[in-house]
DNA sequence: GACAAAACAGGACAACCGGTCTGTTTTATA
DNA sequence: TATAAAACAGACCGGTTGTCCTGTTTTGTC
């Protein structure tokens, strides 16, 4: 008969239980995810749970602040960073998203949004967390226009008008989405947006000089 | 020693049983509303809650169908098409809307969004009777655009698209809004859009036929 | 290799949940 | 007033939940 052999792997562990965890939260929510299920599925046993995550809270509170925190990272924060102008960085995330969900075949929302309809009114940590990261998300797409700015483009612009705009647009067309698991609410903001920037926006400096001029 | 009295009132029961269910259910949430702290919120048994609901289910699609959707309709598909355009409708329920949380004090969130974001995966009768309200809620935007196109006014603008955005927006908004605590959100989107508008939106047709007679 | 701490296993448990069931009272109808 | 259905009361139950607890194994350290 063989032995059986246990190798201990804390990180990877950890890891599993937060992959579950992050996919379970985001697919049927907090409290419809039951530790149990979620210890099956990692293949996870209850002492090795409680080990690294004392309460579901405290798993919910990691999957926040490591998972939700990098996913608006990797598909706002980052693309927005490394696009030509806020403009067009935002432009092109909607798009992105777009596609992968038209790929993907179904929507399953935005994870902040998800965690934040739920959780918000709940606990105060909970929501102290997630608003953490509205505000970086936002920060960042303000940050870029101001950059802009300094490069001379975007003229009249508030950044942080511009930036709750951009976020709430994204956050609305994804409940949308989600909703009625149409991805086509992202590309049909994100078309209202731009037509509505086209004619104002970036122009906007020259057409109220031009008015002046007069 | 007094009688103890029944009586009978199959409506008023419903009634109270649907007020607090949907207070619970914006508040806490579905999953996180249990039946037994429901009951006695309202002042109700096991009996009569089972008599009128058979499960938590019917329940929740009832304050779906009939208290979510009478929200949305008063809130802003009634001021919408009593207002003198839609963007005057739309400006007037965000302002109307901000300055009932600024003085209330705190932001419980949309209601439609609140449930739509925890139900819409768990169930498909829940996705589609949300899903309902979000079509009503845009194509009475959409409509009042096209009203406002026929009356001459509008000229170039999608009207699909525009009712889209703008419950998108509104929906974004108040969930920052709600996570945050801080209704200024839903303020600084509607400027944002506004200040979009004002240099696109309704004067385009003006300009455009000016553009076109010169 | 001794030893303490970390990592993990797995059972146990009390609280709670939603739903069911039986029985009683009210009410509409005739 | 007889009667059946509707309206309501309240106990009950099986299953689930999150957490705790007691052991065992692995691992780093001297």
């Amino acid at each position: 008969m063989a032995r059986k052999k246990r190798t201990n792997d804390p990180e990877g562990m950890r890891r599993r239980v937060l992959d579950v965890a992050e996919d379970f939260f985001q697919a049927r929510g907090y409290h419809a995810s039951s530790l149990g299920d979620l210890m099956a599925a990692a293949g996870v046993t209850g002492g090795a749970l409680h080990h690294h995550f004392p309460t579901k809270k405290a798993l919910a509170l990691a999957v926040i602040e490591e998972r939700v925190a990098a996913a608006v990272r990797e598909t706002w924060i980052e693309p927005v960073l490394a696009a030509s102008s806020a403009r067009e960085g935002v432009r092109a995330v909607f798009e992105a998203v777009a596609a992968e969900l038209e790929e993907q075949g179904y929507v399953r929302g935005c994870p902040l949004n998800n965690l934040a309809h739920e959780l918000s009114l709940a606990d105060d940590e909970f929501r102290l967390a997630l608003a953490n990261i509205f505000a970086g998300w936002r920060q960042a797409i303000a940050d870029k226009v101001r950059a802009d700015q300094t490069n001379g483009g975007e003229g009249g612009t508030d950044p942080d008008r511009f930036a709750a705009l951009a976020v709430a647009a994204y956050s609305g067309a994804m409940s949308m989405a989600k909703t009625s698991q149409d991805a086509g609410f992202l590309r049909e903001c994100l078309k209202e947006l731009e037509s509505l920037q086209l004619s104002s926006g970036g122009s906007t400096v020259r057409r109220r000089r031009r008015v002046l001029l007069r």
